[in-house]
Parts: C-alpha cells; sequence; structure tokens
DNA sequence: TAGTATTACGAAAACGTTTTCGTTTTTTTT
DNA sequence: AAAAAAAACGAAAACGTTTTCGTAATACTA
C-alpha cells in the first residue's frame, strides 16, 4: 500500500536491492559514495522498510507487549508512561492490551501473543487469575516475560514490585497511633500478591499493638464503583463500625469519600482514612487523603529496562532479577489524630 | 521461535502446508472431516499463526496506531479505554504512541507508521502542532486517520470532537452569572483547535454580557506543573487579579487550586472557578470543582467505530465524517453564586 | 460407456526483507 | 609480472503465510 519498496528503490538507483538494503543498513560491502546516493534516493522517496517483511526475515518484532488491568487509573497510567519512555529509547513499538479484571480476557491475549508478535511482555496479574498456565506456555515459546506490581505466587520470573509489606504495616500503624482501635482492610481482590502482602502488613501491625485481627474487617470490594459505595456504606452505618479504613487501591478511598459524605460520617473525626493512591489531588481533597504513595512511573520505567536486559541478553537467561522499590507515606488530614 | 508453524503442523498431519492453511481459515475446498482433524491437531499443539507473514502476504496488520499527548490524564485515558473495546472486539491490536506535546515527536512517530505497520491511525494532536504535512503524507499512503478533540484546522478529515464553543460559552456564562467581572481563560497551547473554540465562547459569552475582552486575560501555560503554579500564583496576587478562572484542561484547575491555597485566596469567596475536567474526584474536592465534563469514553469510541468503517470499507474514501458530541457543564461549589 | 462436474487436495508463486555466497574488478604483495 | 587479497556489487535463498492454479479421483449426466 505504501508503494514504495526496495524493489522500487533499487530500479531508481540502477543498484540491486541487495546492494540498496545493505547501505541502508551501513554495511561495510558498499562504498561510501554509494550509501550517499542511497541514503539520499531513500530519503527523497521517504522510504519506510516494511515492518513484516523485516519481521519475518529477522525473527523479530520490535514490539514489547504491555497487559494491564485497566487504563483509567493513576497507578497504571504513570506506569505505561514509563514503559513507553524506555520504549521509545530503544526505537520499541509498544501494544497495550486491558483485561478489565478479567482473567479469560488475559488468557486469550497471552495467547494470542504467542505467534511472535511481540519480543517481551509486561504484565500486571488481573484481579481473578487463578492459574499461570498461559503464562508459562507463552514463557516456554522464547518470550520473556517480566511482571510489575501483581506478581504471580506460583511462578519464578522477574518482578518489579513495591514493598507492600511494609507500607500495609506503615500504614496500619499509623492509623492505631492515630487512635483507630478497628481498622477496616479494604481490598479489590484476595487472589493479587499486592492484596495479600498488604494484608499481612496490616496484621502484623495490629499484632504489635495488640488489636485481635476480626476477619470481618478484611472487606472484598468488586469492580463496580456505585456498589462498592454501597456496600461501604452498610459498613459504616452498622452499629460497631471501623473507625479507620485501610484501603489498599484508590478507587476504594474515593469509594469511601463518597459513602462517608452520604451517610454524614466526618473525616478524620468519625473516620480515618489512608489508601494507596497515585491522585494529584490527595491533597485537595475534603479532606485531604493521606496516601501510600508508589513510585508507579519508575516501577514502569524499571520493568521496561528489565525486559530489555533480557531482550538483548537472551543468553544469561538463568537468572531472576526481583527490583524492590519503596512507596512512600504522606499524612494528610484524612487520618489526623484529633 | 515460537517453534510451531504450518510446516510441522503438515508434516505432523500428512497433508500439504495449503491444505492445512485452508482447513484453518474454512475453505470450502477441504473435506468436512480434515477440517477437524487440522483444527484438532492445531489446537493440540497450540500453533499460532505468525503475525509477520501473514501480514506481509496479505498487506494487513489488524493493529491501529493511538497517538496522543499523554496518558497520565484522565481524558486521554478514558479514551483509550473507548478505543480498546472497539478494538478487542474487532480483534485488532493497538498501538500506543505518547508525543508529550512535543512536535518532533509526533512527526517521527507518524513517520514511522508509513511502512504498513498499522492499518489506521488514531490521533488527538499534540500542542506545538504546525504543520501536518506528516500527516498527510501519511494519509496519501492509505492509512485512513481519525482525529479525536485535537483536531487540525488546515486538513480535511473525518472526526470526533465535542461542542467545544457552546461549552466555553455556558462555562463562561456560567462564572458571569456567579457574579465574576474579571474572567482568566487558562489554555495550554494557542495552536489547538480545543483551545481556539473554548475560546471563541468564551468571548462570545463576554460580549453578550458586554464585558469587553481583555487579551491579558487569556493565559498561556506550559506543561510544566510547578511553572504553572508558579504562574498562577503571581496572576491571582497582583492587584487588579481576576475573580474567575475558566479552565480549558483539567490540570490547569489543579494547578489554580494549589495557587489559591498558597496564597491563601479563598475559593469561590474570592475566586471562582469552573474546568475542563474528566477527575472522578472533582466532587470531594475542597471546594468542590465545577466541571465542563467530555463523554471520553465515547468519544473513544466513536473514534475508533468510524476508523473501522473506514478501514473496512476502503471504497467509501469519498465521505468525510464529523462525529460531535455534547459536553456536559456540571455545578459544584468552585463557582458558587454567594 | 464416454464425457462432464464435482470434490479434495498439492505445487508453487508471491509478499518485502536480510543474508549468504558467489563474481568481477581493482589493489596490494612478493 | 604473477599471485594473492581486498573492495564493491549481484543472484538467490529464506522467513511463514495466503492464494492461484493444476490435477487426480470420484460422482454425476446423457
Amino acid at each position: 500500500m505504501s508503494g514504495i519498496n526496495l524493489k522500487k528503490l533499487s530500479k531508481e538507483l540502477g543498484l540491486s536491492i541487495s546492494s540498496v538494503s545493505k547501505a541502508l543498513r551501513d554495511s561495510y560491502e558498499i562504498s561510501a559514495e554509494t550509501k550517499k546516493r542511497v541514503l539520499a534516493m531513500a530519503e527523497k522517496l521517504n522510504y519506510q522498510p516494511n515492518p513484516f517483511a523485516r519481521g519475518l526475515r529477522k525473527n523479530k518484532s520490535t514490539t514489547i507487549a504491555v497487559v494491564i488491568p485497566e487504563i483509567a487509573n493513576n497507578f497504571f497510567a504513570l506506569a505505561i508512561d514509563g514503559i513507553q519512555l524506555v520504549a521509545q529509547k530503544k526505537g520499541y513499538h509498544v501494544l497495550t492490551y486491558l483485561t478489565h479484571e478479567d482473567f479469560q480476557n488475559e488468557e486469550s491475549t497471552i495467547k494470542h501473543l504467542q505467534g511472535g508478535r511481540v519480543d517481551g511482555v509486561l504484565i500486571s496479574l488481573c484481579g481473578d487469575t487463578a492459574s499461570v498456565k498461559h503464562l508459562i506456555d507463552l514463557h516456554q515459546t522464547g518470550v520473556p516475560i517480566v511482571f510489575f506490581d501483581r506478581v504471580p505466587e506460583t511462578m519464578e520470573c522477574p518482578t518489579v514490585t513495591t514493598d507492600d509489606y511494609e507500607s500495609g504495616f506503615k500504614a496500619t500503624e499509623h492509623l492505631i497511633l492515630a487512635g483507630c482501635k478497628k481498622i477496616a482492610y479494604l481490598c479489590v481482590s484476595g487472589f493479587l500478591s499486592t492484596t495479600q502482602k498488604r494484608m499481612m502488613g496490616y496484621e502484623a501491625a495490629l499484632e504489635k499493638y495488640k488489636i485481635v485481627f476480626d476477619p470481618k474487617m478484611v472487606i472484598q470490594c468488586s469492580n463496580d464503583n456505585i456498589a462498592n459505595v454501597a456496600l461501604l456504606k452498610k459498613l459504616l452505618a452498622r452499629k460497631n463500625r471501623p473507625d479507620g479504613i485501610f484501603a489498599s487501591v484508590e478507587k476504594l478511598a474515593i469509594s469511601t469519600y463518597y459513602a462517608s459524605n452520604e451517610i454524614k460520617l466526618k473525616i478524620p473525626q468519625q473516620l480515618k482514612v489512608i489508601s494507596f493512591s497515585n491522585l494529584r489531588t490527595a491533597s485537595l481533597l475534603s479532606p485531604s487523603l493521606s496516601t501510600i504513595t508508589q513510585p508507579a512511573f519508575e516501577i514502569g520505567k524499571e520493568s521496561a529496562e528489565l525486559l530489555f536486559r533480557m531482550i538483548e541478553k537472551k543468553t544469561f537467561g538463568n537468572r531472576i532479577d526481583k527490583v524492590v522499590l519503596k512507596s512512600s507515606l504522606i499524612e494528610r488530614n484524612s487520618s489526623v489524630k484529633k
């Protein structure tokens, strides 16, 4: 469709296809002045090599895939930003896929990646990923995979994560020190590595301060914001309601705010809140929201860099990197002691 | 790398390559039971066709490109969500590119798309796109392009936009009716179609209420949040400061909040604010933010659907669709009369 | 029964690169 | 001056599909 290919270029120049090809890749077999002629003509005719022909021949796509649960989410948007930065620098293209927290989606997406469409995959698992067989299959066809943030427990693989246990501990401790006696832990899926690690930190903090862990204070939410608000309203309206909320994802903190507003529960006087979040507006909320903020951009950047190291040095396939970055706790008014 | 291709499949089945290929595409030339055998074996060996070989042969990529200024932006994130929905349904792959409001980036990205890597392009122009030559070039190689939100003025092309003029008018009128006498218009780039249309609405509203248009009240901001806050602090601290702010993009409203907080300017008592925005937290801000909200998800969805109509019916290349969707004004406390 | 359709399959070309392996001409070496 | 080496290029295979065309074998027709 594009029209201009090596054959036409070579005809125009009175050279063979192979010579033109070599000239364009700066081969030593071609004289300097011929190279110049070829480059000039290629520029003039706006020649762009056909990526499919090249991909087929070289068995390389110069493309990576990013598979994430959702995009309308500050964390993932920032991570993609970091990934794109690295990919662009390397001259790679980025295919993005959204699973919408649906395992079927994730499975079929990964399966489609098996034909050699990409040279590597970056993935953050969806909430109900029960099995990782599809990922093992993909890995066995020789495609490097790096997991970020939400990683599998039952598979040896390179990962980039944050200090979820410590963050969960600190967030909970912070609420306790602010005076909370009954802290609820809000999460989206019990399967996720992040959910579990953060909860372990939560439990450890409770234990340290001799607060008995109550399984009923672990609240499983869904992806439906409206349903979550309704669920939280019920939770917060009941007699022995929690006096502290630790939300493991941003949107649950927002839903908590909505729910509290609706039932006239005052934050932080009657309920203290802290949440994992990358909101730029956290400090502008009413009240400003205390957050655990993950270095989302850096996570994306590190993941991509790790992936490219794997793509470029296929030989060193025997080491498995595990990068752990630190999140930061930022205290604001939603959890202030008073 | 993937290992399993038509040749191996056919060897395994005792058939020719062409027969296996035809069986997989459900050709009438192949008997029903042979098809079953082939399908079963393909399933068993987990055969995935090589996308490069197919793309080369059929001159088709089943891939589209999305080119946007930034991703960490609710509007674009939601638009991508809509695009992905449609693309996935069609079995297409989505390449995303970020220009970071840099024209050089946009230009080289578009140029790289010329080799046939994609069957169509969705783009929202970057802030300083001066020329559209690169896009005309791409279009001339036969690649359909749909512009959304930020569209070119000097090029006949299919677009999906919102009623920017009307929205600009309504937002300004709203501030005037709330008592504002001196309204500043905040924008990121003077070149953008959105910036201009919204400003025309702004000017028209001023004129309707006999307020003289002051060019100094049009504030050109940058992409640097910190610089923007500094700029706005200066603007809001000066003697004849504006008493109303109409921000044409979300992040400028946030910067306005930051700036106002720093110089202790009370919203809405001393300064009223309204902004284009897709923030889920708009109603939770202090004070809650009045917004013009664009149907971002639908914009993405409509754009993608339009693009696929163009991709599928190449013959009807003579019509140029222009879809216009409506934004909605939501009054909140940041602009309340008092 | 001879001729014609139909069915089911295979051979081979083509898509646009890259790359290996000649081949010719020129330059260098002894 | 003869032999060897280097420089500059071309021919052709290969990557894995799809598709056109050819060709057997079987079924149908008159």
